[in-house]
DNA sequence: GACATGACATAAC
DNA sequence: CGTTATGCCATGT
């Protein structure tokens, strides 16, 4: 498979997280068919255009925001998280809470 | 083509 | 809570 496919199927399994979920890069990676290339996922959300993504469900495996600091889009993420009911506190979210949980851990395709 | 880098993960200490 | 090491691979230099 391609970069191109591989993008799609990763952009496919991130407009599935449910709202008030929040997946990490490597579940995401896993249910895409990717295991093991996190940092693809990583690699496409700075890059494709995320405009109709829920691209801020997304967070790192410790269930912290993967932005720097300060930086707008970080601030957005935040907002939009808590305003799907999910709580950030000191840029970080309960995974024990918030975590996607999917049923089947194998990956997730048509 | 070698090398550094990164919206990462996991394990070990 | 931290650091270090290793695996991963597309991109940019």
């Amino acid at each position: 498979m391609d970069a191109d496919e591989s993008a799609a199927r990763i952009c496919d399994i991130v407009s599935r997280i449910p709202a008030g979920s929040v997946a990490s890069y490597g579940q995401i990676a896993r249910l895409a068919g990717l295991p093991g290339r996190a940092r693809l996922v990583g690699r496409v959300l700075r890059t494709t255009d995320t405009a109709g993504l829920p691209w801020h469900r997304v967070v790192t495996a410790q269930g912290r925001i993967a932005l720097p600091e300060g930086s707008d889009a970080r601030q957005l993420q935040c907002q939009r998280l808590q305003a799907e009911g999910v709580t950030v506190r000191h840029g970080r979210v309960d995974l024990e809470r918030h975590g996607w949980q999917t049923q089947s851990a194998a990956p997730l395709l048509d």
